[in-house]
DNA sequence: GTTCTTCTGTAGCGACCGCTAAAGAATGAA
DNA sequence: TTCATTCTTTAGCGGTCGCTACAGAAGAAC
């Protein structure tokens, strides 16, 4: 049952918004899009940005919400779908060389780089996202140390080394995707990752 | 013999200026750091500061040309020194993972961190930055092709892709330096990427 | 209708941005 | 000593930042 409202209604959707203001955000970074940047992209003034949202940081907060349901799913998809620690990690890195450059989308990840030069002021935005990014590779951690104890990968493998280095190959691909390196590109990079994961041979393929 | 001068002499050091403005730029980047954070840490007034080293951006390109000159050389030396692309690739990333961390110095890297939220007005300078990151690149791709005409490396190697591999490594590791990661961490991500080198097996280590 | 509530538009707050005009201070040249 | 030159200091320019007070507009409740 849908709450009966009293006074005037608003006059704009709110996702719609919301999704200009995350790709307002995407494309720009966090400190770098301004509320003027942001009412514009949203089509609505600045009392209504923050009737409807808060202010600028919690704006960004239900952001990075929406894009990581939306654009981020890619990585736990993989690690819960894949059978094998290797298969899930060779798609997560797939898959990103596809999502990070993606026609009609910003190029990379929100939350990779719509943070990274942050003023003090920005100081738990930034946090926030380096949390998201540490949490992903405690993800791959685990799908990596599971693999192990499955015997897919050597027993003294160190998951948590190996993980770390997909973590920053997926920062490296976003950051040149950013730089305009295509699909074929972080295809390529993606490729080259995967053989490095133990017991690869030469001849192997992603 | 040094120009004689004729009015009032300057009050401070020029040099000992540029290197504290070096400091700022590499630990907050370009943009976020204000023209009231550089006079505050270079310790003169604004003016002074215009006279000596021409608007905010002209400061930054000097505070670039001294940045590669003393602390990206790393990268040359290695590609120079070393006998084969295996060592000199190998070197210049394990050596990353030592300058991305050196005590008493910013984390990371500033060609690769100082512009990547860059507004359109700075957009001369994100561009610069990429510019030197593609040069990197190609030093890189000169150094592997070399090895694969001296016979180090499979003829088929894509020398190219696996420079720009190495590319987003570097990128990645200085990421991850900024978020907090130690030596050791980016060692081992280092050593990790080394196990992607055409012919190497399972069992190499860096 | 009238009232009550909520949203919208205008307009502007104080703080900071990059940058500079203007005047005083400190030197070499004459 | 006097002048010319260059630096330093103070003060503030126009512009943008994130954010909000305030009044009018547009609905629901009565």
């Amino acid at each position: 049952m849908t709450t009966r409202h009293r006074g005037r209604p608003r006059s704009f959707d709110r996702d719609t918004a919301l999704e200009k203001a995350l790709r307002a955000f995407w494309e720009h970074g966090y400190e770098t899009t301004s509320i003027a940047d942001l009412t514009r992209a949203m089509g609505i003034a600045a009392p209504s940005l923050y009737a409807a949202f808060g202010d600028k940081k919690t704006l960004f907060e239900e952001v990075v919400e929406v894009y990581v349901r939306r654009y981020g799913g890619f990585i736990g998809r993989a690690l819960a779908e894949e059978p094998t620690a290797r298969s899930a990690v060779g798609r997560v890195l797939r898959e990103a060389a596809v999502e990070y450059t993606e026609p009609g989308r910003p190029p990379g990840c929100l939350v990779i780089n719509a943070a990274v030069n942050a003023a003090p002021a920005s100081a738990e935005v930034t946090e926030a996202l380096r949390g998201m990014r540490e949490e992903n590779v405690h993800a791959l951690t685990s799908r990596i140390r599971a693999g192990v104890e499955a015997g897919e990968l050597p027993e003294e493998t160190d998951a948590a080394a190996l993980a770390r280095f997909v973590g920053a190959v997926l920062q490296g691909m976003s950051q040149q995707a950013r730089d305009g390196a295509g699909r074929e590109e972080l295809e390529a990079v993606a490729a080259t990752a995967m053989r490095a994961w133990p017991g690869e041979g030469p001849e192997n393929t992603l």
